[in-house]
Parts: C-alpha cells; sequence; structure tokens
DNA sequence: CGTATGTCAGCTGTACTGACATGT
DNA sequence: CACATGTCAGTACAGCTGACATAC
C-alpha cells in the first residue's frame, strides 16, 4: 500500500475511542483465554482441530489460509496434533504434493468436547449476563466489526 | 446429543454461537495486527508506551495489573522499553519498593506517533465503514463484552 | 516475622523467515 | 524450467512459574 495521505487523514475521535476499547478488550480476551487453556489442547491446535471438524478434510496450506497463518505454521500445529494422534495425513492420490489431514476418531471426539468445553465458560458468561437484546446487540456488533477483518 | 453429559450446564445455542464469533473476530484481529505491526514496537511495548501516555507515571505492579499481566512480564516489557530510551524508573521516595516508571522524551514522542499510527488502520476503517448508528451499536457491545474480562 | 514489590532465570506456545526437497 | 506444496531449522515475541533480594 503506497498511499501518500496514510498519515494526514486522521480518524475521527469516535471512532479512535472505540478502536481502542476494541484492542483493549481483544488484549484482555487473549490473555484470558491463554489462562483458561483447560489443559488439554493450546489454542491453536483446538482452533485447527475444530476447523477440521466443523469443514472436513483439508491440507496445510488451505488449513494455514483458513486461520491466517504461513503453512509452516501450521505444519507445525499439525505435527503436534498428529503427535497427539488426532489426526491422520496421507497423500492426495490425484496431486503428489498435497496431504490429506483428515481427523482420527480420537481427533473427533476430542473436537467436540473441546466445542462443548474450551469456550463454555465464554458462553455460559453471555447466558449468565446479558438479556436477549443485549445478545442481540453483541451479535449486531459481531457482524459490524466481522468487516473489519 | 449423545455426548452432553458435560457434567455442567450447557449454554444455549445462541450463547455458544456469539462465542464462536467472539473467539472467530479475536482470533482474525490478532493476526491483522501482527501482520501490520509497522515494524516500530513490539504490541505490549506499544501498549505499555500509550497506558503510560494516557495514564501517566505508574508503577511495575499496576502496569502489570492494568495489562492483565504478570509483573514478570511486565518487567521484561518495560526491561525492553528502557533499552529503547523510551521509559525512565527511578525509585519511589516515598516507598523504597516501589520503581515510579515515567515516559522519556522520546517515549512521550513515540507514544503520540503510535497512537496516530499503530491503530489508524482500525479507526479509519470504523469511520469509513460505519454510520454513527452503527458505531453506537457497536460501542454499546463493546461495553457489554468488556464485562466478560 | 509475614507481606509486598520488583527482578532474574527458565519454560511454553505461536508466530515469523529462510532454505530446501519434492511433485506438477 | 518455473511454480506450488510441504517440511525442517532457526529466531522473535509474550505470556507463564519458581526463586530470590529488598523494603515495608
Amino acid at each position: 500500500m503506497e498511499m501518500s495521505d496514510q498519515g494526514e487523514q486522521q480518524p475521527s475521535p469516535a471512532a479512535r475511542a472505540a478502536a481502542d476499547d476494541i484492542i483493549d478488550l481483544f488484549r484482555r480476551l487473549n490473555i484470558r483465554m491463554r489462562a483458561l487453556s483447560s489443559g488439554d489442547l493450546t489454542p491453536s491446535q483446538a482452533s485447527v482441530l475444530l476447523r477440521l471438524f466443523k469443514g472436513g478434510p483439508s491440507s496445510t496450506t488451505v488449513l494455514a489460509m483458513s486461520e491466517g497463518v504461513r503453512s509452516q505454521s501450521m505444519t507445525a500445529t499439525l505435527n503436534s496434533l498428529g503427535e497427539l494422534g488426532l489426526i491422520e495425513r496421507r497423500p492426495d492420490p490425484e496431486d503428489g504434493r498435497r496431504q490429506i489431514i483428515t481427523l482420527s476418531q480420537a481427533g473427533r471426539v476430542q473436537a467436540e468436547n473441546d466445542r462443548d468445553g474450551r469456550f463454555a465458560w465464554l458462553a455460559r458468561s453471555i447466558d449468565e449476563r446479558f438479556t436477549e437484546a443485549q445478545l442481540a446487540t453483541i451479535n449486531e456488533a459481531l457482524a459490524l466489526l466481522a468487516q473489519l477483518t
């Protein structure tokens, strides 16, 4: 990007305040997430496992793009999942370069448990704290914020 | 519904969907942030610097609590900021255990630049994409979500 | 003495870049 | 050959715990 007015066009104070809040919330959520990792899998492992569970078989490169990381990083995550016996890799019969990644039986069980356990604290907090109207507001905002990424 | 005996109260589907969206959004934000880190300071350095800029002099422990990290982690961040000459530490005359952390002149300049540069893309995106009503919705949701952390 | 502040050392998780083998 | 896929090796960042000196 070579926009020359990158530093000149100042955002509105309201937008800047909202951006600040987003950053701050995001930092705290990150830390919270790390702390409550439930000892099972690391966050990136769980995320990949869940993606395979929801999206079906895939490949290193496709998973890497889905998660927004480089293929080398995904290789590391997949290696750790492989050592845990949660995934299986087999060569793609149609393209010898590719490895088709699938969940093992244990991986499917783990993914289901994780889906119901790992982020359950968040879902439960939402249930406890928020009214339906508030949840609607949050969902609306999430849909908007998703446009930013 | 076979494995739904988690032993705890299951969250509502709506809450779980919202939690999923939150997790996903913040993963993407995280990655986006890393990619656009502008080479200047690391995220944690920038965050502490900005906090000092907005909140004035502080201490290791107070900063650690503000950022939601342990004091040892904050020590590391402050060390790196100290090596860059962006902060100054001096003993608290009233309590020999404490170190009062202040921004150096260079630190103040850096903090101002960061505030206007590091997260400006987010603020600008907000300005570009959202109406005032939508921004109000987002702010409302942010205030609610802050309760989760 | 017990408590609080701050530091150092070492560990883990997760991303990155570079180099490279292999297959299309 | 160029290009794509996947891997290994090395590095940076950012949190963590444990141990400890110092000051209250």
